[in-house]
DNA sequence: TTACTTGCAAATCGTTTGCGATATA
DNA sequence: TATATCGCAAACGATTTGCAAGTAA
């Protein structure tokens, strides 16, 4: 990551994004394999995964992590939201008020019934960007197609 | 989950549970396990799990589920928020427009580099809500000490 | 006394990686 | 032809679970 990347449009790389962009349940890598596999019976798992990477780093795709089994945990059981770092991990409380309402706008406008929401700040903290902006080549790469 | 419990509070729970609060740091279970050997040399990684677990569903901790090893992804690389069903998993889109000013109001109170921040909110979907619903107990819990 | 909890070890699950083979540019 | 990418299988790391023994209430 945060790095220059040559990159080949291959088969397996067309036809993962394609059926992605058809699909809008947000699916795991797995799911996406099955589906991928109609057209491409003998790709891995190891292939989707790898691609999924590559096509969220160049922006193609979006990468969701969410609800992932790598927890942490809070002494403080009040709600408040977290900054975290991309690059070591390092968790701080974030420096706003918990937004209370925030769940409201959505009454009329989804069919879920809404428990809660969750809001998390990503970032760099200071140590780590000292030294990320230290070795930072911003360079923009494209998608064939 | 959301069901009764009958509680009780154990050497390796209360240390656990005092440990975590002098934290301030948003420690890995891994972490906390580290720390509590320090006074219950014994105890195991998996009894750590089972009682951050406990605390959380009793509400005497949080459980950050942040940066986890379980991905989605989703073909439309434009920025928006997403709902998650806390039973089922499935994953939509929210109708909420993204904040894009919502990272300034941190810009003098936090040390870190923002670089983005994601919102989630987390309910039961259409189908869950009825199955859920249909069984709850609203019992209240208490945690001894 | 009893059923909740423990320590231990094995199992699980999503994900990553090393390898030699393949195919894109 | 170069080397990015592939398929495969093994490795990995966090978490969960089965079980027999221990212990709080």
């Amino acid at each position: 990551m945060l790095t220059e990347r040559n990159m080949r449009m291959t088969r397996q790389r067309k036809v993962i994004l394609e059926e992605l962009r058809k699909m809008n349940n947000h699916p795991s890598a797995d799911e996406l394999y099955e589906r991928v596999r109609q057209y491409l019976p003998r790709i891995s798992l190891g292939t989707v995964y790898r691609n999924l990477e590559v096509l969220s780093e160049l922006g193609e795709i979006q990468k969701l992590e969410i609800s992932g089994t790598l927890k942490r945990f809070d002494g403080n059981p009040k709600k408040h939201y977290h900054i975290r770092c991309m690059n070591c991990g390092r968790v701080d409380d974030a420096p706003l008020d918990f937004m209370k309402n925030i769940e409201n706008s959505l009454l009329g406008a989804t069919k879920y019934k809404i428990m809660g929401h969750r809001l998390e700040f990503i970032g760099l903290c200071p140590e780590c960007f000292e030294q990320v902006s230290a070795r930072w080549q911003g360079k923009k790469l494209k998608i064939g197609s």
